[in-house]
This record gives C-alpha cells, structure tokens and sequence, in this order.
DNA sequence: CTGAAAGCGCTTACAG
DNA sequence: CTGAAAGCGCTTACAG
C-alpha cells in the first residue's frame, strides 16, 4: 500500500503518523470503530472482519498511536517513578521491582532522580505532571507532606518510607528502627558494648529512625548511650569512609560499628584497611539495606534487610490498585537480620 | 472558580482534565488560541491580555494536557531507553548521564531493562514505540542489527557499543579492544606473564573484543596465549566467583587476572579471599568499567575507564539531535587506565 | 496582534 | 454486530 496523500486539507498542524487505524479500516473494508473495537477487544466483532483487520494490522505491523488514546480515554498508561538517584544501588534494585511489575500491567515507568533535595523533587513530580502519567511513585522523598498532599489532588501517589494518608495517596513505611535494633542486639549478643554508630545525613528521617533504634537497642541492654561513638556520615561511602577515619584518628575506642547503610558501611571497610585493622578481628561490622554487592564484600557484610525490591514490587501494585480506584491492601516486607562474615564475638 | 459543568454533551468518552485551555481563556477572556501562543511563546501577545492570562494560569496552576499537546505536536518529548538492567551498577551511571541531558532539554525518558536477551528487548523496543516515544537510546543490546534498523523507520536510534550505519540512526562504539590492551600492557610492564583472563558471557560481542584485545597484547608482548588460563564467567560478581574459584582449583598458575568488568574482579577478589591469597601480594588484579564501588574495594581496584556517565550524556546529546532533524556530533569517551592498589610488580 | 475553525488519531455512546 | 458522529484538549494555518 502507498502510503495515501494526505494533502487534501489545508487547515491544522502537519501529519505525522504513516498508517493510522482510518487507513486499515479501508484496507479491510470496515469502519475506524470496528478497528478500535478489535484492538480493544471491547466488543464482540464477527469473525470474517476480524480476520481481515487482522491481516491489515500485520501486514503495516500497526500499532495505535499512544498520544491520541491517552487523549480520547484519559489515560496514558504511564507512572512516574521518582528516587533519589537512578544511579544508586539502594534505589536500584526498587526501581527493578517497580518496573517488573508495572511491564506485566502494560504500564511503563518514567523514572527521574530527586538528587536528596526539595527543589529537584518539586521539580520532578511537576515534570510527571506535565507528562501526564496516571500515578506517581515516591521513593521516601523529602518533599513535605503538605506539597505531596497537592500533587495528589492531580493524580494518585503512593510513597514509601513514610506515613502519609490522605486522600489517593497510599503509603509503605520503612521500618528503620526495628531494623536497627535488630543490628544492634545481634552485636550486643556477641558481648559488643562499645559500639560506634555511623549516622546518615542529619535530619534525615530515615537516618534518625535508625538512628533511635541504635539508642532504643543500647538501653535495652543498659548500655549508657556515648554521643562521641556517633560519626556523622552522609549515606555515601566517601561519608563512611571520612567518618571512621575521623573516630578512629580521635582515639575513641570501639569494639564495632553499625553503619547507617551498607555504602557508608564500605566507606568504612575501607577506613579500618587503611589503618590496618580486620573486620571481624579488631572490629565488627554491621550495615542497612543488604545490598547486592554487599555479599561481595571482603568480608562479606553482616546486614540488615528489608528487601527494596519487594518494597519496589509492591508500591506498584499499590499504585495500579490506586489508578484503578481500587484500594490499595499491600504491607511493606518484612525487616531480617542477614548474619555474614564482618561480625564476631568479642 | 467552580469547575464548570461539563455535561452538556451526549456523545463522546467521559470528560478527564479539571481545568483546560479553554477554561483559562475563557476567564481571561480571549481565545483558546491566544493562551496557547502565550504558553508556547510561539507569537508575540499584547501585555495586557498576556498578564491577565498568566494571572490565570497561575490562579488554577494550569498545566496544559500532555496527551493533547501530543497528538497536535507530534511529539511526546519522551526517550526511551533501552539499557539491560535497571539495577545493573554497570548501566545506571549512563541512565544517569541521559536522564541529566535529557531532562535538560525538556524530555523525559522512559527507561526499560533488556535483561540481556533478544526476546526482552524485542518487547521493550515494541512498548516504546507502543507509547509514542520520539527515540530510543539502546545501551550495547544484543538485536540483530536489522531489527534495529526496521525500528528505526519508526523513530531514531541511537546505539552504543556497535557500528551500525543505518538512516535515523548513530553509532556510539565502545572501544573494548584498546581498553583491554591497556590494561594488559600495564601488567606485562609490571613484569607479569601469567596472566589469567576471566571472560564475559560466551558469544557477547564485548565479552570476545576484550578477549581480543588479551591476546593481541600477548602477542605484542610474545607471551604465548594459554587457554587454560582463560575462564568463562558471566560479567557478573557470582561468575568470575566461580570462575576464579575453578581455575584456583585445577591448579593453574598466574600471578595476575585480567577481568572482563568489575564485577567479575568483585568475585574473583572473593574467591581469591576465600584461598587465602591476597591482592595484590599474591595477585594483581585488574578490572574494566571502573564502578563507583570499585574505589572501594579492598583494596581500590586498578581498572579501565571509559565513562559509562559521558556516554550516556552523549547518546542523550545524539538522540536529541536525531529528533530535532540535525545530525549528531558527538565522540564516544575516551578510555584510560585508572591505576589503584590492585596490581603491582612482580 | 487575535479569533474561529480544522485537524492531530483515537474511543465510545448512539442509533440502527 | 456495526457505522457515523462527537468528543478528548491541544496547535496552527488562515483570514482578518
């Protein structure tokens, strides 16, 4: 089939598409609703035209153009993923998960990073606005509460890592304190007592819930809480690494470390090789979120997990249910301890 | 302003957006028209309607629908890209480097994993021109060339890690060869011979070119090639595990491993850790891609760099140009040795 | 500079 | 079961 002029009209923007669902309606001799109604599958359409829009829809390899059904149903089939770095391996793994399950739902992600900051945030959920995406995920933003309140009045929005109801808005807390007691018992239970902690970035909801747990878990076992064991890091190995070196340059003396995640946990691997101590033998460590490399470690990480993949998996079913006015029944996964090889009884 | 009526027509789908283009000219009181040169900045407007236009838009946060803008424009501003896994360490400082370009430009991208399989990336490709995507951005996928190139009659591609000459398409070549010379020549000039390569997945066009470029600085160094003292692995941290661990095992011997990524170096750093050998006392290891993690390995890994992050920039710089009409400018990166503590003389 | 109108390519209530 | 028509919310040539 030539490709027919479409020249007649002298009024409206340019053409664009090559075949549209008109010309296959005339190529199998039916209406443009026939054709609509097949790909759709809405209505039942007898089997002698069925075929032969069938054969015209493969033979052009036709495929709907997605703009002008996302006008005519409201709809665009698409979710807006914001993290905080495409580029981290703690979001990495949630993005997988929400991507698995939004491909088998025959939606698709757009993913854009927060960079930690508000105004990159307000920035990117402005941008999935503005391209129409049916549902928005957040992966534990910093964006308020009041701002997130807003931009679910346009479309519905499910985030992790907080509480926050509110109308079409769905959320998948963290349980950062729980995971970090469970860090801090496993190393009180080996007889660690003197144990540094080496924080996130400050005011960090998730570094200071953590953070509480460290405390929680201390006093449990009547262990004075010493603030110079807590190091600020900032969530990064370049944080953990500066963070150790700055406590052990200090000449604060500790038997083990809890790290606010595994990367600032390598950070301080790294600290403790250069001044020449073992994990485990001069000290323990612990890590949070288990990441994948983390098992590669040297040695393999003790840590804490709450799988983000599942986390990733179920904000999206979470969404979908949302998009779909469904109420959303999923829970967060479950916190466990994973004990590797960079712990030991004092 | 209440939401006005909207139920004077009979026919039709059910009406979406709360407020639209008409409504703001409607309460501006000029024509639809006039507000969308306004938006679009597309003709000069007198000051006075334009204020009381803005005024509008900023009263109801009016964001023009994105479905629409589409369908009359032609265009989404939406790229996809086709990477192999989201969570893969080795692709996300590219999606990184796109997403920054692109968002830059007004575009968002639409990110997809490939999972290493022509199937996969079959359906990716397929869903992205299911949505209207205005590019695609393949990171080194394993497609036979002429599917890329029958994608390409639908929209631009831009594809890294090969040549491929082809209409509405460019070509961003990883130099895998050279890399892996570079790496060879530093540790035959540090006098190894023996030096063991732990491979890529079998048949993977990077896998054989950085096995190419072993033997050819072999050669050029008239070391003969051995064997058996290549070992398959799978670019993963578990593959050059085992690989390593076997060729430990059988009882070959080297004093250096040359690893096809980082990765595969992560595992066999675990293995050789596992033997009780060290790095690089007893070994001296060298990897390819430099990951971020790898700076904080123990210790820091000596690996070839050829920046994941600018490649990603320059394919989003590329695909850009291709939408736009122009042709595309851009040089893949260059490639480097990054010499850490990993190797050393023998 | 500005408005009325046509058109982008679909979907679906309506009327057979 | 099926077609003609209206409508989704924008943009832009056309005619002032």
């Amino acid at each position: 089939m030539k490709t027919p002029p479409r020249g007649e009209s002298k009024r409206g923007p340019r053409p664009r598409q090559l075949v549209t669902l008109r010309d296959i309606a005339r190529e199998a001799g039916v209406s443009a609703s026939t054709v609509s109604r097949i790909i759709n599958g809405t209505v039942k359409v007898s089997d002698e035209r069925k075929a032969s829009v069938e054969a015209a829809i493969a033979k052009h390899d036709f495929r709907p153009h997605a703009a002008a059904r996302g006008l005519a149903l409201g709809r665009t089939f698409t979710i807006g993923v914001l993290s905080q770095a495409i580029d981290s391996p703690f979001y990495a793994e949630g993005l997988r998960g929400v991507e698995r399950r939004l491909l088998a739902a025959g939606y698709a992600a757009l993913f854009m990073s927060g960079n930690w900051n508000v105004a990159d945030e307000q920035r990117c959920m402005r941008k999935f606005i503005d391209h129409g995406v049916d549902g928005i995920i957040m992966f534990s933003g910093c964006l308020p509460n009041a701002a997130i309140k807003d931009f679910a009045k346009r479309c519905p929005i499910v985030v992790t890592g907080r509480h926050l109801p509110a109308p079409q808005t769905y959320s998948l807390p963290i349980k950062d304190r729980l995971g970090a007691t469970l860090a801090m018992r496993h190393l009180i239970g080996l007889g660690h007592r003197r144990i540094a902690f080496i924080a996130g970035s400050e005011n960090h909801p998730d570094a200071l819930e953590r953070l509480a747990g460290y405390r929680e878990a201390l006093q449990e076992a009547h262990i004075a809480f010493e603030p110079r064991l807590v190091a600020q890091g900032d969530w990064q190995e370049s944080g953990g690494l500066i963070a150790t070196t700055q406590l052990l340059e200090s000449g604060r003396t500790f038997t083990a470390a809890f790290c606010v995640n595994d990367q600032t946990a390598h950070g301080a691997y790294l600290a403790l090789f250069r001044a020449g101590l073992k994990v485990p033998d001069d000290v323990s460590v612990v890590g949070f979120d288990d990441l994948p490399s983390s098992s590669y470690s040297l040695p393999p990480l003790t840590s804490v997990r709450q799988s983000v993949r599942v986390l990733g998996e179920r904000a999206a079913e979470a969404i979908l249910a949302l998009v779909c006015g469904r109420r959303p029944r999923v829970e967060p996964p479950p916190v466990e301890l994973v004990v590797r090889d960079s712990t030991r009884r004092l």
